[in-house]
Formats: C-alpha cells, structure tokens, sequence
DNA sequence: CCTTGACATAAAGTTAGGTTTAGGTATTAA
DNA sequence: TTAATACCTAAACCTAACTTTATGTCAAGG
C-alpha cells in the first residue's frame, strides 16, 4: 500500500498528475482511508499500463477506452487489436511527414552554409535545379 | 492586388487564420484600402515563406524571428542555418521516438492477432521472452 | 428600401494534458 | 506550541494556433 507520494517517486510522475488520473477516472478501485490516497498492486498496475500506453502514443481517452475493453475480458481483444493497428498506421504516417519536413530541412541546412561560404544567397538563387549537388538536387525535389 | 477572401481561395487557408497572421504581425507591410486589407505581391510571398517554414516543423515563434533575420540581410546567415540545424537535431529525435513507439505498436499488434487466434492471452503469458518468434522477439527486447 | 454578402473588430472559446494556486486538514518533531 | 510535512479539494491557469461569436460597416442587386 503506497500514498500519493511514494508512488510519485517511484515513478517520477508528479503528484499532480496522479490526482489528475485518478480525477480522470483511471483507477477505478482506489482506495482511501480518512481521506488519503491508498495505492495497492492493482492500481499500481493500472498506472503501469497508463504507462505503457502512452509511450505507445495513443492519446488518454483511447487509454481510457483500452481500460474498459481490458476489464471486459478476452470478448474486446478485436477492438482493442484494432486500436493499435489504427494508431499504427497514423504513426507511420507521422515518421513519413517527419522524414519530408526533414528533407526540407537538410536542404535548408546546405542553403545556409553555402550562403555564409558565398557571403551571399545571389549564387544559390541563380543557380538552375539541375547544377545543385546530387544529394541537394534529390533534397529539393522531395519537397518542389 | 487581393482581398482577403481571394488570398484564403488561392492557398485554401482560412480567412480567420489570414487575420491571426496579420494579427501577429506577419505581413509588416499590408496595406489597407478604405479599412479593407489589400495583399499585394510581397504579402503573397511573405505568406509563402510562412507556409514553407511551418512545412519544416518551426513554431510561428521561430517563423517571426527568421523572418526579422531575413529583413536584416546577410549578416543573419548564421542565425538562420542555426536555427534549421536545432530543428533538423528535434526532428531527428521526434522520428527516433516514434520508431520506438512503431515497435511497441508492432508488438502490441502481434500480441491481440496471437490472442484472437488462440482465444486467450493466457498462452502469451506463459511463453518465455526467449520462445517469441524471431522478429516479435527484437520488438520485445527493443523497449523492455 | 431592404437584404445579401464580403469585409471589419474585439474578445471569448477550443484542444489536451496537465500545473498552479488558494485554502484547509492531520500528524509529527522540536 | 508551533512549525514543518504530507496530504486534500476546487477552480483557475498554461501553451499554441487557431476558430467562433457577437457586433458592425459598406456596397450592390432586386
């Protein structure tokens, strides 16, 4: 049996945060005696689980809906597989705008370098797409 | 030159964003006819270069401070690719993060099909780390 | 003359996931 | 006895990038 504080340290997760779980309604068999917060192993538990789906990404009201469909047993591993293969998907696409928005990034990074070798970006705009570097050229028409 | 509706046609961005651009001070040279904006070519392209460097994951924050660089000349060369290369170092980490919340999603996937098949997670349970099939297995090891 | 439509403003609302604040209780140590 | 801790609550605040709302101006068309 822990309190708020000790479960606190024991996962880095400020104390705030837990009320504010527990005022979410994420542990549903937390126990209090006069008042104060009383964790045993099931809540425990469940704050591991909170855990472990939220470095999955998937956003509280989906922890939430995951919660539920755990507690109702082996009839929601279908809901709760599809869960998971949607939020796959959205991850996927997420890497994939990350590695454009990269791109237009390593272009801009050899943009400047040149411009502060140059002195001047005049040398850079007057310069056709198809004189850039190979690895530029292939950088600009990524995002062009 | 073009109103305000015409500008949020041509690049399908709301008329109330097109304000809150203004609003915070990204077209410094807007000028207004009879109390009615009027955007002129160089509004145009300071719009576009918002719209680039919102493409690239920088904050309207950052984008102000480039363009105030920008207006400056040369002399903010240094500050600009700075400011890409502290960006391209978060979005390198952000991808990371997330192929480390790919892997999780993968295994998590994985575990409800196996579940579904099986009709429990009872089997999983009891299967050691190391009787995983190959690939679940570098899932596994690479978030536990 | 009246309505429609495009423009304008300021201020409040939205979202998620908390954090902070103000005020109160209960136990324990000096 | 009083001071320090650790706990409690409700409600306000935070961030970012908008969006919505309420209200108003102005010109053209029927």
């Amino acid at each position: 049996m822990y309190t708020i504080g000790q479960v606190s340290q024991m996962f880095n997760i400020p104390i705030s945060t837990l009320r504010y779980y527990d005022k979410e309604g994420f542990f549903p068999n937390l126990k209090r005696s006069s008042g104060i917060r009383r964790f045993d192993e099931q809540d425990i538990e469940a704050l591991k689980v909170i855990e472990c789906l939220k470095e999955s990404g998937l956003e509280l009201k989906d922890v939430k809906q995951f919660i539920k469909w755990a507690t109702k047993g082996s009839s929601t591993y279908k809901n709760r597989k599809e869960l998971f293969e949607k939020r796959k998907i959205a991850v996927e696409q997420e890497i994939k705008k990350l590695q454009k928005t990269l791109n237009i990034l390593e272009y801009k990074c050899w943009y400047y370098d040149k411009a502060i070798k140059d002195g001047t970006e005049d040398r850079i705009y007057k310069m056709l797409p198809n004189k850039l570097p190979p690895k530029i050229q292939k950088l600009y028409d990524s995002f062009h």
